[in-house]
RNA sequence: CGGGUUGUGGCUCAGUUUGGUAGAGCACCGUGUUCGGGACGCGGGGGUCGCAGGUUCAAAUCCUGUCAACCCGACCA
């Protein structure tokens, strides 16, 4: 490929509506164009390196036995409304109608899909298991679409499904996947960990989200240094606490006037954050009062909240007048004296805290002295782990301080059980000739979300750096001045060369002066650059230079080519 | 949906407060010099100032409405 044909616009100063490096340098580069809000066009550049991540994916789905298949993009209504998600999914799902009036959504995802493709085809356990695949646009109608490529409305997914006759069948499948994704990531060049993530409301089965490590990532994640233990930061579950044993003091109530913080608390009574308990009122969809308590210095996981009391599907701020309907004084909460309006969530080591200070559920007034197995109505309440995880809990394996950090969720495995074979009555006979349904498991990746990740993780302040494996091109040749024939023959030369060597070179033949093509090049990320000057003609040798390091590199003519795909191996 | 900000050549922005004949840099076209880290000179092309309405002799500028984008909060690959 010929720079001069390429259709590659670079640009010098960045939109300035593009917030992350990454979005930033896809479009300095050359890689994407934006079309709207979150719906963008891939330049050849960009598509090139899409299509080499999606090669990685295919070659690792096929070799755990996926095999890939194309569905519709344009979906019926009726599938999604057979499992119950045509309401569930709200105003994500983009959705349409066609000239007769019959509904339609864009495929925010393929579950109802796949499942009604072969639930009249799949009928015998010997066909079993089976993995489908497809690589194709998927659309979701973000509340709020940004960062370019990271959350937008229409994205490039894989999304592969597994069957199997028993549990046991899809933990194999799980874990095939996770194996896939461990390898796709790796190859991608990215640092990533994978992390035990929440699965709601499917429950039953596991689900890991694979997240690429960056600061200005979206989702934070707790990890364990000294085992391999890595949680997103609401799945993250805690041990409890052990306190040191005191002498218990009795219960009393005391005024503390406007503290309705637990900050103003702690600094009145001059007493240490953690022998505090806060309190978060949330209701659900049938405002029903949750209270959720937790030690001062902790906070309160929505989730597990959610997952702790049976039926909460949301979870919204509570107004104050739920609260004083249930006998309890915002910002002066606590379980003792509410009256049975109120679902009290209780965290495990609140359960272990004594002689603490808790809101006395009127105005301007905090119980000190609480001892919550003694003073609490354990009858009532429910106890479990509620609160987010934070630096230095112990890690619920090893015990070792875990350590926080953000990332970038590029793709999640999840089982899914029965949950949608049982909706849409998908099911096969079983060897003792009894009618079963599929477990199933799906698993995905954003593939621009790869691509972005990757440059979130590789760039400097000249631009990208692409780790061989998804580079646009893996070398560029570049004639300092290609208005100079001998250069221009060299390098036409050398491109030839390194084509019939297999590597995917590409020749920067424009008669730009070299600063511009060198800034090019550094933008672009190329990993290597060949630089044909009148230096290196006189010499007879062929300079190198490696993106990444910024190190020149002189190889003899006769070997040049050797030398590159060797090193190529190590970028 | 709530809060904040912005819409002026392809890109980055000035001009808006105080109405008076649309500007700069980059990019683009022609030309000459230059040529290993985003060169310079000369000459050019390109904008109904987001859109609609209003006020005015006169609107990028003032008023009303509307649309879009971006950033901060609840979702997700």
């Amino acid at each position: 490929m010929k720079a001069t044909q390429l259709y590659a616009p670079t640009l010098r100063e960045s939109p300035a509506e593009a917030e992350l490096v990454s979005h930033k340098l896809m479009f300095r580069a050359g890689l994407i164009r934006k079309a709207a809000g979150g719906l963008y066009s891939y330049l050849p550049l960009g598509w090139r390196t899409m299509k080499k991540i999606m090669q990685i994916i295919r070659e690792e789905m096929d070799a755990k036995g996926g095999q890939e298949i194309m569905m519709p993009i344009v979906q019926p209504a009726e599938m999604w409304k057979e499992s119950g998600r045509w309401a569930v999914y709200g105003d994500e799902m983009m959705r349409l109608k066609d000239r007769h009036g019959r509904e339609f959504a864009l495929g925010p995802t393929h579950e109802e899909m796949v499942t009604t493709l072969i639930r009249d085809e799949v009928r015998s356990y010997k066909q079993l298991p089976l993995m489908l695949y497809q690589i194709q646009n998927k659309y979701r109608d973000e509340i709020r679409p940004r960062f370019g490529l990271m959350r937008s409305r229409e994205f490039v997914m894989k999304d592969l499904y597994s069957f199997d006759r028993d549990v046991d069948g899809m933990n194999i499948s799980y874990q095939k996947m996770y194996d896939a994704y461990s390898r796709i990531f790796t190859r991608c060049g990215l640092k990533f960990r994978a992390v035990e993530a929440d699965n709601g409301a499917i429950g039953g089965g596991h689900s890991h989200e694979f997240t690429v490590l960056a600061p200005s990532g979206e989702s934070s994640i707790a990890y364990c240094e000294q085992c391999n233990f890595a949680a997103s930061d609401e799945k993250a579950e805690l041990k409890i606490i052990q306190a040191a044993p005191e002498e218990l003091r009795p219960l009393e109530k005391v005024s503390t006037p406007k503290c309705h913080t637990i900050e103003l608390v702690k600094n009145f009574l001059n007493v240490p954050i953690e022998k505090t308990i806060k309190a978060v009122a949330f209701m659900d969809d049938e405002e029903r009062l949750i209270l959720a308590f937790v030690r001062g210095d902790h906070e309160v996981n929505e989730i597990k909240v959610m997952n702790a009391v049976e039926g909460a599907n949301h979870l919204y701020m509570a107004g104050d007048k739920l609260i004083e309907d249930a006998g309890g004084a915002a910002g002066f909460m606590s379980p003792i004296g509410l009256n049975d309006k109120a679902i009290i969530v209780v965290d495990q080591s609140v359960m272990l805290m004594s002689n603490a200070v808790a809101g006395a559920n009127e105005i301007d007034a905090h119980f000190i002295n609480v001892t919550p197995r003694r003073d609490f109505d354990t009858q009532k309440i429910i106890v479990a782990d509620i609160r987010m995880v934070q630096a230095g809990d112990p890690c619920p394996h090893c015990g070792a301080p875990l350590s926080m950090t953000r990332g970038i969720e590029v793709g999640q495995v999840f089982t899914l059980g029965k949950k949608y074979s049982e909706a849409l009555h998908a099911t096969f006979l079983d060897e003792d000739g009894s009618t079963k349904n599929f477990e199933m498991g799906c698993y995905g990746i954003g593939v621009g979300r790869t691509m972005a990740a990757a440059i979130e993780q590789n760039n400097d302040k000249d631009g990208i750096i692409w780790t061989r494996a998804i580079a646009p091109f893996e070398v560029v040749v570049v004639p300092v001045n290609a208005k100079d024939e001998n250069q221009l023959s060299c390098a036409k030369k050398i491109h030839a060369d390194l084509m019939a060597a297999g590597v995917d070179v590409l020749l920067d033949d424009r008669k730009e002066r070299a600063g511009v093509k060198f800034k090019d090049c550094d933008l672009i990320g190329y990993p290597l650059r060949v630089t044909v000057s009148p230096k290196t003609l006189d010499s007879g040798n062929v300079e190198i230079k490696i993106r990444r390091s910024g190190e020149f590199l002189n190889f003899a003519r006769g070997e040049y080519v050797e030398k590159i795909l060797k090193l190529l191996e190590t970028l």
